[in-house]
RNA sequence: UCCACGGUAGCUCAGUCGGUAGAGCGGUCGGCUGUUAACCGAUUGGUCGCAGGUUCGAGUCCUGCCCGUGGAGCCA
């Protein structure tokens, strides 16, 4: 007999079908038991009736532990009564093995750093399992997305000499006879060469942060996916972004409806975000937007900003709050904004930057700008900085030989995921988080 | 790094005024021919985070430390 995947089991309604997978649950009804299973594509549900096998199988299936290892053969049924909507009336059952404890991760509620301690084991959870099929739908739907358009994927160092925005703490690794390399914080600068080389590119890899963040929201290892185009404008920059996130939504609603299911995902929020039109709001008119909430609300005890001040976490929260999609926030003071973005024509206090706020609460996915281009204005923006120039020698030589207006921006992989799953914490949002506090498994 | 909260059974938690350590879930055994986190009965299960102190007596009070959770900052 064939074998069947979960996956693809209504293919096989009224047939025989063998499946090998795991048993995650068990509810027994003296003659009748219930198990169900998983082979990694799906779960399914398989009922045992006595007499429908040999007694002595009969009698296994009512003491199989949580992942105890099987096969099974049986016809495959439509019934309403099981979740999915298919089951298997269980004819054959052999053991191929028994854990040897008791399974740590049970039908019941656990905390997060439980689960997290259990990670390897979670994997094998239903909400986990929803949660990385979307992650990964994501991954591939981002690179159709861009080689639909043309893009390149390069690859960017993850062992580089230098700070990016010369901001956030790197992580230090020893190189050979004392010199230093810090993991990758952004491949931007790397994808700007690349830019110029082959106009469309886009990095995806991870990404470093040595910060000792402890929120639902950060990760000292995580997934970016950069794009960084030749000639592109701000105005373009923020449509590009439009267009791949709806993009990105709608195609795991498309693709992963039943994923979405699992985790009792409100869809509404994503079918409006799917279909664009995401407000662009100055960032003047966000500190407004911002204060008259601080002044309407006091419960909710924001503090209102000044001009100039750059947004915090429960600024954006109740920013994004008031939309049912996505929002860019555009042109911030380049005060308090990296070296390399381009100033406004307008008013040379602002830079052409824009950041993307996920709605529900969620907060910022996306950073992007245009880029300086002028070689005068980068050295000048380099030493105001107070970074050494010595490092930024070959990105100057971009602007040296046939420089030209360019945009890009970074995703955070985690972050998408996060919101088009509804979860809380971003650590689930990765198959091994990696955290201030947490290295294992 | 800073702020707040927490650490009691495998898990999630309760534990009053300082006076013999509890529940639900899980596990095990038994019952039940359609269960949906099934249900019913029995049973199993403890370094009360660690160290010290106060006390006749500490899970409970005090001091120090460790670990975790949420947040701020930083940002994707």
């Amino acid at each position: 007999m064939q074998r069947a995947f979960i996956e693809e089991i209504s293919k096989y309604e009224g047939q025989e079908a063998l499946i090998r997978g795991w048993v995650t649950g068990r509810r027994s009804k003296g003659k009748i038991h219930f198990l169900t299973l998983r082979d990694g594509t799906g779960f399914i549900q398989a009922t045992v009736f006595k007499g429908e096998l040999p007694d002595e199988q009969f009698e296994q299936a009512d003491h199989l532990p949580q992942e105890a290892a099987i096969e099974v053969t049986g016809l495959v049924r439509s019934d309403s009564r099981a979740p999915g909507g298919f089951e298997l009336s269980v004819r054959s059952l052999k053991i191929i093995s028994l854990p040897s404890k008791e399974y740590p991760i049970t039908p019941k509620e656990h905390g997060v750093d439980f689960l997290m301690d259990h990670r390897h084991l979670h994997l094998r959870h239903r909400k986990a399992w929803a949660v990385l099929r979307v992650r990964d739908e994501l991954e591939r739907a981002i690179h159709d997305f861009f080689h639909a358009r043309g893009f390149i994927r390069l690859d960017s160092p993850i062992l580089t000499p230098n700070a990016v925005e010369g901001t956030t703490d790197l992580f230090e690794v020893d190189l050979f006879d004392g010199e230093k390399a810090y993991l990758s914080q952004s491949g931007q600068l790397y994808a700007e060469a690349g830019a110029m080389a082959f106009g469309k590119v886009y990095t995806f890899g991870p990404t470093f942060r040595a910060e000792r963040s402890k929120t639902r929201r950060h990760l000292l290892e995580f997934w970016m996916i950069e794009p960084e185009v030749a000639f592109m404008t701000h105005e373009e920059n923020m449509q590009l972004q439009e267009e791949l996130v709806s993009y990105l939504v709608g195609r795991v609603l498309e693709e992963k409806k039943l994923e979405l299911q699992m985790l009792e995902r409100d869809t509404a929020v994503l079918e409006k975000s799917a279909q664009g039109g995401y407000p662009r709001i100055h960032y003047s008119k966000a500190v407004e937007m911002v204060n008259q909430i601080a002044k309407e609300k006091p419960e909710q005890g924001l503090e209102p900003m000044q001009w100039g001040d750059d947004f915090g976490a429960p600024h954006e929260a109740a920013l994004s709050s008031q939309f049912d999609r996505p929002i860019f926030v555009e042109k911030y003071p380049a005060a308090v904004k990296a070296f390399y973005m381009q100033p406004d024509d307008e008013d040379p206090r602002l830079v052409k930057n824009a950041d993307m706020l996920a709605p529900e609460g969620v907060g910022e996915i996306i950073g992007g700008s245009q880029r300086i281009h002028d070689p005068e204005l980068l050295l000048q923006k380099i030493r105001e900085h107070g970074l050494p120039e010595e490092v930024f020698d070959w990105y100057m030589d971009l602007r040296l030989f046939g420089t030209v207006p360019h945009s890009g921006f970074g995703i955070g992989l985690e972050r998408t995921v996060r919101w088009i799953c509804g979860i809380e914490h971003i650590r689930e949002a990765i198959p091994f988080p990696r955290m201030y506090t947490r290295m294992r498994p």
